[in-house]
DNA sequence: AACATGTTCTGAACCGTTACGGTTCCTAGT
DNA sequence: ACTAGGAACCGTAACGGTTCAGAACATGTT
C-alpha cells in the first residue's frame, strides 16, 4: 500500500506519451474510452503509466477542457457550527448530498462567513453550479453567485425571479397553524422569529423591523401570521415580536423570557422554528407554568427532538429540500438553464402536526369556524 | 438583482483584453493584483467586464495555472446518512469544515458509496488534498486517493506508513476502560462491535476475523481489550463477540439481544461505540434488567446522548480530530510533503467517564488492584 | 482487383488563465 | 543632461488535458 515515490517532477500525459512513443490522444483514449484502442496498447500504457508514476489525467485539467468540474457549491452563509447544529440545516445538507451521491458529483461547501464581505471564495469554487440555502436577499455572497455563469438554485430563500427554487409554502402552512390557535381562542399571542436581517438585533422587533426583513422566510411567516390575526381583529401592531440573532434552545428560552417578562398576558407563543420553541418551552417550564393548560407554544419545523417534546408545530420535509434542490440542479435536461423563461419553482407539501403543546387558553370561550 | 443576460459565447479574459486593447495579463491584473495597474484602467476594465457580461476569471482555468483548486476532499467510504447521523462522524465534519472556513478553502464530499468499486469520482476531484475517515485499509478509494499526487491526512484509520494521520490513542483508552471493568470485579463480559470488514457478518465474531479486521479502530480496541482480560485471566477466546455492519441504536439492541440470547452470563457489554451501546442499553431494559445493578455497559467516543444517559464511556474529541486534521493538511508549511521523512502522527488525548452504567457485576466479590 | 467497412492511432486546435521576464515611460536625484 | 528606480503594462510560454477530423492499415465483399 506504499505510495510512488514522488518524482522531481510529475509525469504528465503528454510524457507518457512521449516515453510509450505514442500520441497524447493515444494516451487520453486508455483512459477515458478503451474501446478506442487494442487491449494490448492500452495495457502497456497503463503499466508504463504506473512505472513512471503517472497518477491518471489532472482533474483540473480535464475540467478545463470539458467544462465540466464534477461538483456543486453549497452556499451557505452561517457559521458551520450553525449548519452542523441545526437539525432542519442538517437535514437539507443531508439531502442534497443523497443527490449529489447519486449523480456522482462532488458537493462542495463554499466557506462564507456571515460577516465577511470578500467574496473570492465564491469566485474560485470550481464548480458546475450552487445551491444557496436560507440566505438574506442583501448578502454579497449571493451576488456573487449569481453573477457565475453556471445554473443555481435556491433552497427557502430568497424568493428571485429568475433562479429555481425549492422551498414549502410558507405562507399556507402558516396561515393553517395561525387559525389552528385562533380557533383554540387565542388572541393574545407573542412570536419569537429568527434573525430578520444581518444586522443584529436581540430584542422586540417592530412592525416596519418585520416588513423590510432581508431573510424572506422570516418574513413570509410574520407577514401571514400577521393577516391571519388581523382578519379576526387584533391589531397586529399590539403583538409582541422577539427577534434572536442566534439559533439556539437557549436564545428561544432568553427570547421567551424576554417576552413573558414585558408580555405576561399572552396565551400563545408562536415561534419561527422548533429550536426557539423548545427554548421557550424550557422557559416557560423553569417560570411553573405548564403546557398547554397555562401557555400554548408551536413551532415550525417538525424536527426529531420536537416530535420527541410532542410540540405543535409545522412539519416540513427538509431533506426533502436539498435533495430535490440537488435534483433540479443536477437535471442533465435542464443544464444551462437560468433565465426567466425556464425557471422553475418546486414547492413542498408541508403538514400541521398538532402535538400537546397547543390547548384553548385558560379563561376564553371557544371560537368555532367549522361547520 | 436581476442576473445579466446569458450571452450566445462566454466572454473571457482574452476577448475581453481584446475589446479594450490591453493585454490579457493587464486584464488579469486588474481582478488579482490592483497595485499592478491605474486605478483608472482596472475601473475601465472593470466597467468594460460588466458591460460584456465576464464574470471573472474562470475558476477551473485559474486552477489548473496555478495548481491550486483551493479546496480539499473528504473521503468518506460510508453511506452519506451515515456521515450526517452519527454524532462522532458529525463532529469531525464540523471540525474539518472549520479548520477549512479558517483557511478560506472549500470542503468537497466526495461521494464514494460503500460497495462502489469505480473510483472515478476521487480521480476527478479538482482537490488540493484529501482528508480520509474511518476507512477500511483495504478499500478502493483510499487507494485512488493514495494514488494522486496531493497530501493526505487520515483520521483515526487504517495506518499507514508515510501518510499523517490524526487519531486518539484507542489502545490507551482502552486498556484503561477494561481496567475499569476489571477492577469492578467483571470476568464474564461480552462485546458489540462495529463492522470489521467491508464484507458483512451481522452476528458472532470469530477471534480470527477480529485479528484480521480491516478496519483498525475497531481491531485495535478489540485486540487491546482482549489482551487486558488475558492479563487476568480471562480467555478471549470464549468471550463472545457480536459484530453490526450498520451503526444505528437499533442495530445495537439487536446485536445486544443476540449477545445476551446466547450468552445470559455475561455480567457486563462492553461496545465499541456510544450509539451500540444506546442501543444495547435499551434492549437491556426491554428484557427487565436494570442498569448498572444487573449488568454493566459501556460504551466509545463520549458523544451528547451518551452523556444524557450517564453511559460509562471513553470520550474523545471529535470535533478536535476534524479540526486538526483540516489543520495539518492545510499548513502552508508544510504543503507538498507526503513522504515518510516527514510523516506526523497527531494523537489526541481521550478520557474515561465513569457514569452510572457500571458498577461491580451482581454476585462477584471486588479485585481491587490499586494500593 | 476494386471498393466499402472497420479498427487503431495521430496531428493540431483548443479550453481560459497566470507566471515569468521583460519593455516602456515617467520622475527625482545628482 | 544623465541615470537610477519604480510604476505601468505587455508577449510568450506554459498549465495538462480532450476532441475531432482524418490517415494508415487490415479485413471482408462482390
Amino acid at each position: 500500500m506504499g505510495r510512488p515515490i514522488r518524482t522531481r517532477r510529475q509525469a504528465t500525459l503528454a510524457s507518457l506519451a512521449a516515453e510509450l512513443g505514442v500520441s497524447r490522444t493515444t494516451v487520453s483514449n486508455a483512459y477515458n474510452r478503451p474501446d478506442q484502442l487494442s487491449p494490448e496498447l492500452r495495457k502497456r500504457v497503463l503499466d508504463t503509466a504506473r512505472k513512471l508514476g503517472y497518477p491518471g489525467p489532472d482533474p483540473v485539467a480535464r475540467s478545463l477542457r470539458t467544462r465540466k468540474a464534477g461538483a456543486i457549491g453549497l452556499l451557505l452563509t452561517e457559521n458551520l457550527s450553525y449548519a452542523f447544529r441545526d437539525p432542519a440545516a442538517l437535514g437539507v445538507l443531508e439531502g442534497l448530498a443523497l443527490a449529489c451521491e447519486d449523480a456522482g458529483v462532488g458537493l462542495q461547501l463554499v466557506p462564507a462567513r456571515p460577516g465577511e464581505e470578500d467574496v473570492a471564495t465564491v469566485h474560485r469554487a470550481g464548480v458546475d453550479g450552487f445551491v444557496v440555502y436560507s440566505v438574506p436577499d442583501d448578502d454579497p455572497h449571493l451576488n456573487a453567485v449569481l453573477q457565475r455563469p453556471v445554473p443555481t438554485v435556491i433552497i427557502d430563500q430568497p424568493v428571485l425571479s429568475g433562479v429555481d427554487r425549492v422551498a414549502p409554502d410558507d405562507a399556507a402552512a402558516m396561515t393553517t397553524l395561525g387559525y389552528h390557535l385562533i380557533e383554540l381562542g387565542h388572541r393574545e399571542i407573542g412570536v419569537l422569529c429568527m434573525r430578520l436581517s444581518r444586522d443584529r438585533n436581540d430584542g422586540f422587533a417592530s412592525r416596519v423591523r418585520q416588513e423590510k426583513a432581508h431573510y424572506h422566510v422570516q418574513r413570509t411567516r410574520l407577514t401571514t401570521l400577521a393577516e391571519s390575526f388581523d382578519a379576526v381583529g387584533v391589531d397586529w401592531s399590539t403583538v409582541p415580536v422577539v427577534e434572536r440573532f442566534e439559533h439556539t434552545i437557549d436564545e428561544g428560552a432568553s427570547a421567551a423570557r424576554q417576552l413573558l417578562d414585558a408580555n405576561p398576558q399572552v396565551t400563545a407563543i408562536v415561534c419561527t422554528s422548533d429550536i426557539l420553541a423548545l427554548g421557550a418551552l424550557n422557559e416557560v417550564q423553569r417560570r411553573g407554568l405548564r403546557v398547554p393548560a397555562d401557555i400554548t407554544i408551536t413551532g415550525f419545523d417538525g424536527i426529531a427532538d420536537a416530535e420527541r417534546a410532542e410540540l405543535t408545530t409545522v412539519y416540513q420535509p427538509v431533506r426533502e429540500k436539498g435533495r430535490s434542490a440537488g435534483k433540479l440542479l443536477l437535471d442533465p435536461t435542464r443544464r444551462g438553464q437560468g433565465n426567466p423563461m425556464t425557471q422553475q419553482v418546486i414547492t413542498l407539501e408541508t403538514e400541521l402536526r398538532i402535538g400537546k403543546t397547543s390547548a384553548p387558553p385558560r379563561t376564553a370561550e371557544q371560537h368555532w369556524f367549522g361547520p
